[in-house]
DNA sequence: TTTTTTGCAAAGATTTTGCATATGT
DNA sequence: ACATATGCAAAATCTTTGCAAAAAA
C-alpha cells in the first residue's frame, strides 16, 4: 500500500471524510523525521488549498492523535507524525528539530508526581543547543 | 534590605535605569514561586504602567538573564526569577505551575550530544498532569 | 440528501514597533 | 544635557471563526 492509501486508511480510521486537502496535508507531515510548521506546510502544496484550511486540519489531527504539536517561543508550532516517542534536540540558531532516542524518564516523573500535589502523566523534555551546520558558520 | 531595594539594586547591576515601572514590575515577579503572564503583572500593576512597557521590560529582563520566560501552546509566557534551576509540573487544565527540584539530567543532556550532531547547552523538562484543585472538581 | 468541509475574509490574541514626550543619570 | 524609557496607537504574527458554497458519504 502506498502513501496516499495508507493516508486515506488513517483518515477513515480517525472517522475523518477523506478529502483531497486532507490527503495531501497528511501526506506532507507523515514522513518521520519532520517538523513543520503550518506556514511550511502550506507552502509545499498546491494553491488550491487554503492556510485556513491547513490549520482546521492540524488542530483536528492533533485532537484525534495523528499527529503532535510542538510548542515553540515564537508562538508558532511545528507538527510531526504521531508515532514512536522521542525526545527533541533543537538548534537555536536556525530551530532545525532532531529527534533523539532515549528510555522513557518514567521514575523522575513518578518522582515529580510523588514530590508535587499533582497527578503527573506525562512529560515534555527538549534539547537545545546548536546544529552541526550552524556551528560552522559561526 | 527590602524588596524595593534589592529590585533596585539587581536593575543597576543590568545597567538598566532604575524607573518606577521597573521596580514595579520586577517586584511583582520576584517572589520564588510566582508564574505569571504579561496580562496577569500589568493587572496587578498601579494603572500608569502600559502594555506595552510591561511587555519591554520582561523582554529587557529576560535578556539580561533577570527572569526565565516559559513559553507554552496557545502563545502566551509566563514569568519566573531566574535562580536555582528547577523542573516544572504543569496543570493541564488550570494551567498553574509548581516548581519542582530534581537532580539536573546531565547525562541525559550528555547522551543527548553524543547521539546528535549537535552541541546541547541546556534542556527543558516539564511534567503535565492535573494539580489537586483540579482533580477534586472533576 | 444530509452532514461535514472548504474558502474567504474578518476577527482574536499576544507581542512588537515607531515616534513624540518624559524621565533617569 | 544626553541617552534611554515610556506611552500611545498602530502594526505584525500566528491562529481561529462565521458563513455561504462545495464536496463527501
Amino acid at each position: 500500500m502506498d502513501a496516499e492509501q495508507l493516508t486515506k486508511q488513517k483518515l477513515k480510521e480517525s472517522g475523518l471524510r477523506v478529502t483531497p486537502q486532507r490527503v495531501l496535508i497528511l501526506q506532507t507531515i507523515i514522513s518521520p523525521g519532520q517538523h513543520l510548521t503550518a506556514e511550511e506546510i502550506h507552502r509545499q502544496l498546491p494553491s488550491f488549498i487554503t492556510l485556513a484550511t491547513v490549520y482546521n486540519n492540524l488542530r483536528s489531527f492533533v485532537n484525534l492523535g495523528i499527529i503532535n504539536e510542538l510548542s515553540f517561543g515564537n508562538g508558532s508550532s511545528k507538527y510531526e507524525v504521531a508515532g514512536e516517542k522521542h525526545y527533541h534536540v533543537i538548534c537555536e540558531s536556525c530551530h532545525k528539530i532532531v529527534d533523539f532516542n532515549y528510555p522513557r524518564l518514567i521514575e523522575v516523573e513518578s518522582a515529580a508526581s510523588r514530590l508535587t500535589d499533582y497527578v503527573v502523566d506525562h512529560h515534555t523534555l527538549e534539547f537545545y543547543g546548536l546544529c552541526n551546520e550552524c556551528r560552522n558558520k559561526s
